[in-house]
DNA sequence: GGAATGCTCAACCATATGGTTTACAATAGA
DNA sequence: TCTATTGTAAACCATATGGTTGAGCATTCC
């Protein structure tokens, strides 16, 4: 739980550690988009985007999908997740003060819930 | 809410895509240690591991504290929550109810590349 | 004062990264 | 069949990155 395979995470973090592409796993998330499509919005040869795209495909967060000469691709989300579950292992240092309100407000359903609905 | 600062989503995916560095922040979440406690667990010299100490610092992740001729360093976990707010973003993809509506675009998918190429 | 400690800086090196251009392969369309 | 479109691959370039060593600055300790 704790390393989350590091060889994993480097290409994750890697992947997003660049604007443009997240500007493209932006537009992945409206649906799929063939590569020049992709390309189209930045100041940039399609060779350059391409390149982009196979960083992210490689690091998992995004699928390709080959039909003839065009090249679809679409999110993979469960990469991402689990870059979000690396994270949330620090959660509690931005959330501690909710953590005090949080249980007190756990205790009061575990309180309520005692007399109505045994399973919680 | 979609762009984020991208120089600064840049340092914090960058500063995380190193597993040394990941390293560094989890034993910070156990509290402040010094430069050299940081770097003791890496084989690697002192100087090497406070270059990755200061790309920490430029991304906002370590908060450094000088005290005679130590540096305390303490987690940031504020960028963080930055990054993980951008994560958010991408929650839907994977938490949506994947069953029905997944096999439903899977099969569209099967369907759209048999019409395209029907060659094979 | 002198020596050891903690740390940074500068110079250097090998490799990776982000971009280009050119060439090419495959497909689609006239 | 000829041509345009989509995309990758290769070669190249400038800069960034991750590491080293060695020098040097404060600080602490004897």
């Amino acid at each position: 739980m704790v390393e989350h395979s590091p060889a994993f995470l480097d290409a994750v973090f890697h992947a997003l550690a660049d604007s443009t592409r997240r500007s493209m796993l932006h537009r992945l998330a409206q649906g799929e988009q063939s590569v020049s499509e992709l390309a189209e919005p930045f100041a940039m040869s399609l060779a350059g985007a391409s390149k982009h795209v196979k960083v992210l495909e490689k690091a998992g967060l995004v699928r390709r999908r080959i039909a003839g000469r065009m090249h679809y691709c679409r999110l993979e989300a469960a990469r991402l997740a689990e870059a979000q579950a690396w994270l949330r292992y620090y959660e509690r240092f931005w959330t501690r003060r909710l953590d005090t309100l949080e249980a007190l407000l756990e205790a009061e359903d575990q309180a309520a819930s005692e007399g109505e609905n045994p399973k919680g």
